[in-house]
DNA sequence: CGAAACAATGAAAAGGTTTGCAGAATGGCG
DNA sequence: CGCCATTCTGCAAACCTTTTCATTGTTTCG
C-alpha cells in the first residue's frame, strides 16, 4: 500500500491537516514543524493522490493536447513544445491523435474534458461550430487555427508568403505558380489568400500568378504538382510546405530538370528534411515547439482566470481582454538556401519578359 | 457546476447506488429502472468524476508513455501506435518526452506513477538498475529495450542487419563498414553485435568488416561518417540508422561520388524521408506503430493482471509466465531500394577480390 | 401454505486530500 | 499583571464515486 497523508501525521506526531500544509502552503506553519514535517514526508517517500487531491480543488494539474496525426513531425515538434512547457509550469499532457479525422475529433476532445484542465486544439480539423461549443464546456486554445473569441495562437501564414514572393520576385521571377494544400486546411486558405492578393497591393504589373490547385500535403502531393507547374510556364512554384516542395523537386529532376536552373521551388514548415536533399530546400521556418509552449500559456491564463473568477470578482478589464479571446500572431522566417535562384529561361530575365509578352 | 450523480440520482427518483449501478453494472439492476435511469444521465449530461471514481477503485484509466524525443518521427510513430491502442481499450495516455536526458527520465516517470495505472518507457536512456527499481513501483514494461525479467517489446535488430549483410555479399560486396549509434544505445549495441559476428558464424572467409566507431545518431554523424568510410576502402557502408544513412549519401555526393556506384549505403528505420531522396535509400523497416500497440497490450495484461492478484489467487502458471518477463521481438523487414548496388570497382566484382588480396 | 432462495434496491462506509473554523499557545503592550 | 493580537495547530466537513451489507419484496418449491 502507499503511503497516506496519514502515516506521515503520525510518525511525525501532527494532525493531518498540519501535514497537509507543510507540504502546500509552508508559510503557514512554524519552521521547525514545517522542516520535521518535510524530513518525515520525504523519508517516507509520501507522494499526494492526486485523485484525492483533485476531487476536492477541482482542478487536476493536467492538460490536453489533441492533435491530427503525432507521425507527423510538425506535431511532434508542438507536442515537445507544449509538453515542456507544461512541465515547467508543474502540469502533464494528455496526448490524443485523431488520425485526421474531424468526426472523432470533438469526440476525444469531449472525452478529455472531464479528466484536465484545460484543452488545447492543434490544427483541428473540425468546424467552428463545433469548436465553439467546446469552448463553453473548457478552457480551450487553439494553436494552428484562427477562431474569433477564442484565444488562438497562429502563425503569420501571409508574412511567410509575403516573404517568399519578395524573394522570388528580386530573383527575377516573374511567373509564379502556387501548389496548394487541401482545401479544407485553415493554414493553406492563408497562404492561398496571401497569394491572390499578392498581385493587387503590390505594384508589378506584369507580374503573374497561377494557382494549380489543391494537392495532397504530402510528397505524393509535390509529384503530381510538378508536371502542372512545369506545363504552366512558370520559373519559380511556391509548394503548401516542404513535403509538396520535395515531391516536386523529385519529380523535376526524374523529368531531367534540375532546380534552381529550370525551376525554383519554395517550400513551407522547414522540416528537418529539408537540409537533407540537394538542392537544399528554400522554405518558411515556423516556430512549432514555441506555438507549443505559448499555446500552454495561453492556455494556462485561462485556467487561472476562471479559477480566479469565482472567487475574486474585481479584474482589471484590460487583463480580461489580453487573454480571453486574443489572437498571437508568429512571426515566421524565409529560411533561402539552394532551391531558388535566378530563372534562366532562354536569353535570362529579358526572355522571361519576352514569354510573358506573349502570353504564354 | 457538473451534474453529479447525486442529482441524477434525484432526478430519477432513485438511490445513488442504482445510479451507479445502472450506468457501471447494468445486468444487477431491473430493465425498467436500468432504461429510466441510463435517459435520465443521458438527458442531464452526466459524466462520472474520474478522480472520485479513481479515488475509489484504486485505477485511473490512464497509462505514460515516456519518450526521448517527441520530434523525432521514430517516436511520433511509436507514440501514434500506443495512443491508438489505449484508446481502443479505454485509457488514455499521458506523454512524456524526456529531451533524450538520462537523468530527468527516472524522475518523469515517478512523477507519473501516481496517475496511472503503468509506464511504457520507450528507448529509455537510463541505467538498467534504475528501470529494475521502478518496476517495483508500478507496471512497467519496455519498449525498444531488452532487460531480463521485465516486459520487452523489441525490434529484430540481429536479423535486420544480417539482412541488410546478406543483400550486400549477394551484390558481391566484400569490404563492408559499420557506422555506428551512440555508444550508449541499446539499439546500436544489437546492431554492432550483429555486425561483428556476421563473420565468424557465416562462412565467407574473404569477407572484411570494419568498425568505424561511433557517430552521433543524425544526419550530421553520417556527414562525419562518410569520409571514413570511403577512406577504409569499404565498397559499402551500413549506417547505424536512416539519419546517418542520409548524411553519409549527401556528403559522398558532395565530393563527387555517387550512390550506388561508387559505394553502397544502407540504413535502419524506413523513415517517411528515406524515399523522397536519390537514390531511394535502402532501409531496414521497423513496425514502430506496432511497437506501440504490443508495449500496450503487454501493460494492460500486466495492470490486469496485478489488480486480480489481489482477490484471485488461483492464476494458471503458464498465465503468468506468459507476460510477467516475456519478451517479444518484432520482425523486421529489409527494404532494397536505390541505394545499393554492385560494387563497381575498376574491373568489378573481380577488381574487388583484387583489392582485398593487396590487403589494400 | 410456509419457508427458503432470489432479485432489486437503499443506506452507509470508504477512499485521501484540502480548507474553513475554532481553539490553544505565545508574545507584546498598556 | 491582564488583555489583546497574533501565530500555530487540530477538528471535521466536503469533494464524488464505488461497493459491501442489509433490507424489502417477490418467486419458487417442498
Amino acid at each position: 500500500m502507499a503511503v497516506t497523508i496519514r502515516d506521515v501525521a503520525r510518525e511525525s506526531g501532527v494532525s493531518i491537516s498540519t501535514v497537509s500544509r507543510a507540504l502546500a502552503s509552508p508559510e503557514q506553519v512554524a519552521e521547525a514543524t514545517r522542516i520535521h514535517v518535510q524530513a518525515t514526508a520525504a523519508r517516507m517517500g509520501y507522494r499526494p493522490n492526486r485523485n484525492a487531491r483533485s476531487l476536492i480543488t477541482g482542478r487536476s494539474g493536467s492538460i490536453g493536447l489533441v492533435v491530427p496525426d503525432l507521425e507527423n513531425p510538425f506535431f511532434g515538434s508542438v507536442c515537445k513544445g507544449v509538453q515542456a512547457r507544461a512541465r515547467a509550469a508543474g502540469y502533464t499532457v494528455f496526448v490524443a491523435d485523431t488520425d485526421e479525422d474531424p468526426t472523432v475529433e470533438s469526440e476525444i476532445a469531449r472525452s478529455l474534458i472531464k479528466q484536465v484542465d484545460g484543452v488545447i486544439l492543434c490544427s483541428p480539423r473540425t468546424t467552428d461550430d463545433e469548436i465553439r461549443a467546446l469552448t463553453t464546456e473548457t478552457p480551450l486554445v487553439l494553436a494552428n487555427r484562427r477562431l474569433d473569441g477564442v484565444p488562438s495562437i497562429i502563425f503569420d501564414n501571409g508574412g511567410g508568403l509575403v516573404a517568399v514572393m519578395r524573394h522570388l520576385i528580386a530573383l527575377g521571377h516573374r511567373r509564379v505558380a502556387y501548389a496548394g494544400g487541401p482545401r479544407a486546411s485553415w493554414s493553406n486558405a492563408q497562404r492561398a489568400a496571401a497569394f491572390r492578393v499578392f498581385a493587387d497591393e503590390q505594384v508589378h504589373g506584369e507580374l503573374e500568378l497561377i494557382d494549380l490547385g489543391n494537392f495532397p500535403p504530402y510528397f505524393e502531393g509535390g509529384v503530381q504538382a510538378a508536371d502542372l507547374a512545369v506545363a504552366s510556364g512558370a520559373t519559380a512554384v511556391v509548394g503548401y510546405n516542404d513535403l509538396v516542395a520535395l515531391g516536386i523537386l523529385d519529380r523535376l529532376r526524374q523529368r531531367g530538370l534540375s532546380a534552381p536552373e529550370d525551376m525554383s521551388v519554395t517550400g513551407f514548415d522547414n522540416v528537418a528534411v529539408s537540409t537533407f536533399v540537394r538542392p537544399n530546400l528554400t522554405t518558411v521556418d515556423l516556430p512549432r515547439q514555441q506555438m507549443g509552449r505559448m499555446s500552454v500559456d495561453a492556455l494556462l491564463d485561462l485556467v487561472l482566470r476562471d479559477s480566479q473568477a469565482s472567487t475574486n470578482e474585481s479584474m482589471p478589464e484590460q487583463a480580461a481582454d489580453a487573454a480571453s479571446g486574443v489572437l498571437q500572431e508568429l512571426a515566421v522566417d524565409l529560411m533561402v538556401r539552394q532551391s531558388t535562384g535566378v530563372p534562366s529561361g532562354p536569353g535570362g530575365r529579358g526572355a522571361t519578359h519576352q514569354l510573358l509578352d506573349a502570353g504564354v
